[in-house]
Order: C-alpha cells, then sequence, then structure tokens
DNA sequence: TGCCAGGCCGAAA
DNA sequence: TTTCGGCATGGC
C-alpha cells in the first residue's frame, strides 16, 4: 500500500457510505474496496494518513484531492444548520465518477432503497461488465453503455429493476448513438446541461442533478431548494449565497436530513 | 402485511 | 402550472 499521507477532510465512511456511490464496501479491517474505472481501488486510514493500493494518477482526480474542502466546510458553516450538516458530514468528498456509471446509478436509484441499488448494481456489473482480479480476488467493472446498449429488457430482467430498465437500455443506447454526448455536456452552463439531459426519458430533475454532480463534476449542481426548503422547517439556516459549490453543500445537507429523517 | 424507497411520466384539473 | 395515480420490486 503507498502512503499518501494525511489528507485534510477525508473521512472514509462518509465518502463511501453518504450515497453518492454504490460499488464500494467496507471490509472488517475497517478499508474499503470497489470499482472505478474499470480497476480495484483498497484504501484504509491508520493514524491520519490515507494507504491506497495503487498510484495510479486517476485515484487523484477520482477522489477529488486537489480541491480545499477544508476551506469549503470553512466557509459553509456559518449558522446551526449548516454547522451541524457540517460537522455530521465531515469528510465528504465529492467523488468524481465516471459520467456513464453515475448516469446509469441514479437512473437505477430511483424511488428505490440504497441496499437494493446496490444489489442491482452488483447484479449487473457481475453480469454484464469485465471480469477483473485483484491479489486473487475476482471483481467487475461498471458495464459499458455499449453493452447494455446491446441487451434486451429481458436479458436485464435477472436485475429485477421494474420499470428503471427500459430506462437504463434507452439510456445506453443514446449513449451510444451520440444523443447523449458526455464531451458536450462538460462545456455547458449547469442549466443548459440540466435542459440537454432531462430529454431522456426516465431522467428528471432528481436523476439529473445526481448525474451531474457525481458523474460530470459540476458542483454547482442539486442547488439548494430541494433540502434546504425541507431543513428550513427544522432550521433557520440560509444557503442563498453559496452558490459556487452549492452542489458539495447539498451533499452535506442532503447526507445529513436524510441520517435524521429530516424533511419527511 | 403494509409502507416506502435519494422519481418519473402522462393525464387531468 | 400543479396535482396525482401508476409504475416494478423488495427492504424493513
Amino acid at each position: 500500500m503507498i502512503n499518501l499521507g494525511k489528507i485534510n477532510n477525508f473521512d472514509l465512511t462518509h465518502i463511501f457510505d453518504c450515497g453518492q456511490c454504490f460499488r464500494f464496501k467496507k471490509l472488517d479491517d475497517g478499508s474499503y474496496i470497489g470499482v472505478a474505472y474499470g480497476k480495484v481501488l483498497h484504501l484504509y486510514i491508520n493514524n491520519g494518513e490515507v494507504f491506497i493500493n495503487s498510484d495510479d494518477k486517476i485515484w487523484k482526480h477520482f477522489l477529488d484531492l486537489d480541491r480545499d474542502y477544508s476551506a469549503i466546510l470553512k466557509e459553509f458553516m456559518v449558522d446551526d444548520f449548516t454547522i451541524k450538516a457540517g460537522e455530521f458530514g465531515t469528510g465528504i468528498r465529492i467523488l468524481r465518477q465516471e459520467p456513464f456509471e453515475a448516469l446509469a446509478s441514479f437512473i437505477i436509484s430511483q424511488c428505490n432503497n440504497i441496499p437494493r441499488i446496490k444489489s442491482i448494481i452488483n447484479t449487473l456489473c457481475n453480469n454484464f461488465g469485465n471480469e477483473i482480479q485483484d491479489n486473487g480476488e475476482i471483481f467487475y467493472t461498471f458495464p459499458t453503455a455499449e453493452k447494455i446498449a446491446s441487451l434486451t429488457s429481458e436479458d436485464l430482467s435477472i436485475l429485477r429493476a421494474g420499470y428503471r430498465t427500459d430506462y437504463l437500455i434507452n439510456a445506453a443506447k443514446m449513449v451510444c448513438s451520440g444523443e447523449i454526448n458526455f464531451k458536450l455536456l462538460d462545456e455547458m452552463t449547469l442549466t443548459d446541461a440540466r435542459v440537454y439531459i432531462m430529454k431522456v426519458h426516465g431522467i428528471g430533475a432528481k436523476v439529473a442533478d445526481c448525474f451531474l454532480l457525481f458523474g460530470m463534476g459540476k458542483l454547482d449542481a442539486f442547488p439548494i431548494d430541494t433540502w434546504m426548503k425541507k431543513a428550513k422547517a427544522f432550521y433557520d439556516g440560509d444557503m442563498s449565497s453559496y452558490g459556487k459549490y452549492a452542489g458539495i453543500y447539498q451533499q452535506y445537507i442532503f447526507y445529513y436530513a436524510k441520517e435524521h429523517n429530516l424533511g419527511k
């Protein structure tokens, strides 16, 4: 394992179990392991120092290591609610997930619970992803859009994903045909990107914002209104001036609100 | 058994 | 423009 040293605002549980990704699991020794970018990532923290199984530069990108989250938190925690949310979610980093994986995952997530989302995605990968090995153990990559586009809803019936299956196949086909172009999305403003992606059948405001935040790195996605309005029923925070990193702030709020059963 | 889950679609009001 | 039933399925 490679020692990355101390990384400020870096908590494995809050990163991998806050609901932004679905393919990482906690091992008995407290480390986390999963697959992203077609590779196995295994990491743990010991005495505040982060250890990682590979020095591939993709992990610096994936883990968003160049961003100063402590500065963001400092700016974020300004009132009772944001302080509680920020303290609760300390250590979250917004993962830079692969666009198609994020898109597919959040299509599957709709009107679903997290254990079942993980189960469906696990079945999807085990059956249609590519096999890779790490220390003699077998893992599976997330299937490509091309692979999913080649399948029928009957092929995917083993997922037991219900009506989401056709949404998934349709989105995969649109990615393959170029009707959805991630590079094009990359250049767009947040507003344009929302309009663009929501033209896809089965992608509404929620899935769109999750995809844009976790899959496209559009940190202004997932804006204030959804959870803050609900949270305001319990707290008096005002997030209106925090546009720049709204997405990150929103993940703190979302995580906190969900864990505390707020906004029902 | 019944409620609900990190929703969305399409029709009706 | 907002509201609402239906949708597949299984975790709890």
